[in-house]
RNA sequence: GGUACUUUGGCCGAGUGGCUAGGCGCCGGUCUGCAAAACCGUUUACGGCGGUUCGAAUCCGCCAAGUACCUCCA
């Protein structure tokens, strides 16, 4: 594939050129929700920035198998491998089955997920369905003897781990001094060091989402869902994982551990790592109580919220940031992103309708190489989105009649603007789904005709009039140089 | 305490050695019956102190402030 796509790698914290183990098919796998709650401005980013990974890759032509898990069992509720299940908790405070709860917040992220045009992975697999996989590749940790059965439950020996490789290399870590550093176990413990992290948990008697298993009837610990079903989709080696950066430690480093302890080797060749989302300057999480659901921003209802935003303005406005930066929230910082992006897409569809003249007055520039440099270097979509900017003051001008373009110049700027504004940044013109009425679009510009026939006239009275009127049912009416713009 | 990182103009946010990021806002102008839109122009940017260099927002050191991870979280 010829292609000059670097990405940053945690692992070895450079931009590494992308080359896939088996060219032309990628592997990409994302962690995903853990379905217990609303789905927040937290579960965007992820999910918006892989999304952009997985659209681009495509562009360049590879086939992508793009795998983003669905958590819905094993989550515990503290470490120390004590607690109880998030899905379960839940379950047990609303009366419901595990299942519906994990349904229920399921559809309702999907559902974000589709209005924020995020594309849907090519599998989403369910941790509760994947029982056996998970037994069996806490098995395989046993039989390396990296892994020691405890009560019932099954513990990753981290301390055997790491005297043979080296625990920590993801998030930068000295396991000696982390476990030199950590407070002694309290005698009660089924670990044998605070360090060490459940592959099997024994369920408790009120514990009601449980499977039988070779050691107890129980559940499976958090980290060993990913290698399980990274590794049934993928193989045991595959190209990209990526999630929030809050997972390099403990999440991914005990991944990285079980899958070289289960299979050998090196499963993840590129780790990419999204930043997080702050609101004041603090992370925006659900156990700080300071995030914001998407259902709240589609309808402006929370208190930092000045109004409703859509959600290609907040696709937009976590576009307008690169992936590895954070991006402070704010309502001001959305209402400007809002203002920009309505900008754009104008300039964007008055592109469709421009004449083409003998020749261009202006250059347009190479904007597509541009563009794909500016992809290339890390997903760098702030970079994609100036260049866009730039290009929109050579539409305006023309449109305004101040400058001519030729066709060539025309279609390449359309295209051009086709493939990143809605192919790869994937933000939809607004409006697209109600444009379908044409009758209803021709009695608004029959209204708008005679309008213009009254201000031909000077009849102000009546020109104002149908203005004002469409303006109070919610149209936007512009004049132009020879007639006028309008959008609901 | 350990690890990673951040500090850019009124606000958001790119940028790793020299050349305009971009958006929003403000102000002035063009256009217009008015308004909106559009266009043009303007707006004391690189936390502090040193160092390297012909040249640093960009590299190095120290200091300051802040964030994240080290317990669930995207």
């Amino acid at each position: 594939m010829e292609h000059q796509l670097y990405i940053y790698n945690t692992l070895t914290r450079k931009k590494e050129r992308f080359i896939p183990i088996h060219e032309p098919n990628v592997g990409m796998y994302v962690c995903g929700p853990t379905v217990y709650g609303d789905p927040h401005l937290g579960h965007a980013r992820p999910a918006i920035t892989f999304d952009i990974l997985f659209r681009y890759l495509k562009y360049l032509g590879y086939k992508v198998r793009y795998v983003r898990n669905v958590t819905d069992v094993g989550h515990l509720e503290n470490d120390e491998d004590e607690g109880e299940d998030k899905i379960a908790k839940k379950a047990r405070l609303d009366q419901l089955e595990p299942m519906e709860v994990a349904q229920y917040y399921y559809n309702s992220y999907r559902k974000a997920m589709e209005l924020l045009n995020v594309l849907p992975p090519s599998i989403e697999p369910h941790a509760s369905g994947h029982i056996m996989e998970q037994i069996e590749f806490t098995q395989k940790i046993l039989d390396a003897g990296y892994a020691y059965e405890s009560n019932g439950s099954v513990y990753f020996d981290v301390e055997k781990y790491n005297s043979d490789h080296h625990y920590g290399k993801l998030s930068g870590r000295d396991i000696d001094e982390m476990m030199e550093t950590t407070r002694a176990l309290d005698g009660q413990s089924e670990k044998r060091r605070s360090a060490d992290f459940a592959l099997w948990k024994k369920a408790a008697p009120e514990h009601i989402m449980r499977w039988k298993s070779p050691w107890s009837e129980g559940f499976p610990g958090w980290h060993i869902e990913c290698s399980a079903m990274g590794t049934k989709y993928l193989g045991e080696e595959f190209d990209i994982h990526g999630g929030g950066m809050d997972l390099i430690f403990p999440h991914h480093e005990c991944e990285i551990a079980q899958s070289k302890a289960a299979l050998g080797k090196e499963s993840v060749k590129y780790w990419m790592h999204n930043n997080m989302i702050t609101i004041n300057g603090q992370k925006m999480g659900k156990s700080l109580g300071n995030f914001i659901t998407l259902g709240e921003f589609f309808t402006g209802g929370h208190a930092l919220l000045t109004k409703a935003f859509s959600p290609m303005t907040i696709r937009f406005f976590i576009l307008q940031a690169h992936y590895r930066s954070t991006v402070d929230f704010s309502s001001e910082a959305l209402e400007a992103s809002e203002k920009g992006l309505e900008r754009l897409m104008e300039g964007y569809a008055r592109l469709q309708n421009l004449k083409a003249s003998e020749k261009s007055s202006i250059e347009i520039g190479n904007l597509r190489e541009k563009c794909k440099e500016a992809m290339n270097d890390d997903l760098n979509t702030p970079i994609v989105i100036s260049y866009l900017f730039e290009s929109l003051r050579i539409i305006n001008l023309v449109h305004d009649g101040k400058e001519t373009i030729s066709q060539e110049d025309l279609d390449e700027l359309q295209s051009v603007f086709k493939l990143f504004i809605e192919d790869i940044l994937g933000l939809q013109p607004a409006g697209t789904a109600s444009e379908g009425i044409e009758a209803y679009r021709k009695a608004v510009d029959l209204l708008l005709n005679i309008r213009l026939e009254a201000k031909k006239n000077k009849d102000w009275t009546t020109s104002d009039k149908i203005r004002d009127e469409l303006t109070s049912y919610g149209f936007e009416i512009k004049d132009t140089k020879d007639g006028f713009e309008w959008s609901l």
